[in-house]
DNA sequence: TTTGATGCAAAATGTTTGCAAAGCT
DNA sequence: AGCTTTGCAAACATTTTGCATCAAA
């Protein structure tokens, strides 16, 4: 159901950390790792909560929880914050062997994908040593039209 | 006043645009532009009116106004959303001679600071090729601890 | 049984809109 | 005069919080 190997799984790595960090295993919680570990790209509050409401294996969960949810998955930094300037705020897990991405978003259609480039990560490292902050993580995002709205 | 030369500032470039779109010179929004232009960083709206309220020569500007005035500024490519990951959205002037900046955002103390750096703005020209998006604008936001916080 | 997790409703926050008065040209 | 601009207050949308209930350990 997901890509990963059973070994090193995003989500049983994240619910390791959850209980490392003194929480108990609540079936909300667990809907929205799953799905979140199901996802290639960010997701919206809200759009975790419809597709949590489909049905199937998953189970509805309230809005609030979603958000609580997620401020304490960002918080133990399993998932992070993308910012696509769109009203919604999205998030995505936050995989330590996947190579790191970033996003391209469509302004007409709204739709968001993801993107990587090494050249662009070496450069983002090189800087980030002679500025005056200590770097800890970096977002992209490239706005424009996607192939859709641009024909 | 501002560090610009009288024949490219932006204020006339803003004024000019602003004109050639069929707007009236009102005063919120000249009192909006001359702020914007005296900033070396990209503000909130909440800023942006505070700043106004403080008195001077300054006018004191609705919020309505001041978002109002952002979105006609933004449409018009004067100015440019800064999204921090913080509660507010920034903007800031768009100068089309300067050199390109992006942002370093302490995340402790809020603090908001420039950089600029050619080897990143390469990359993004080069991969903006490669991406199925056709790119108009490209955001990079540092996260990390300022020198101060990190202290 | 004790503590954290959850849903619901209300509140808080940031932004947008409707409308009437005022300002440009 | 005829249009845009502005301020005010209300509406909106997203996110957060208070509190009672439920579930995990």
């Amino acid at each position: 159901m997901n890509s990963h190997a059973a070994t090193d799984s995003w989500v049983e790595r994240a619910e390791a950390t959850l209980s490392a960090a003194g929480h108990k295993h609540g079936g909300a919680r667990r809907a929205v790792v799953e799905l979140l570990d199901s996802q290639q790209c960010a997701l919206t509050a809200v759009e975790i909560e419809d597709a949590l409401r489909g049905g199937g294996e998953r189970r509805r969960v309230s809005r609030a929880s979603v958000y609580r949810i997620l401020d304490e998955l960002e918080r133990l930094r399993l998932v992070q914050r993308v910012e696509t300037g769109q009203a919604m705020v999205r998030y995505e897990r936050v995989c330590e062997h996947e190579e790191h991405h970033h996003h391209l978003v469509c302004d007409e259609c709204g739709v968001v994908m993801p993107f990587s480039d090494k050249a662009l990560e070496s450069a983002i490292e090189t800087l980030s040593e002679r500025v005056p902050l200590k770097v800890s993580e970096h977002e992209i995002v490239l706005h424009g039209s996607c192939q859709d709205c641009a024909a």
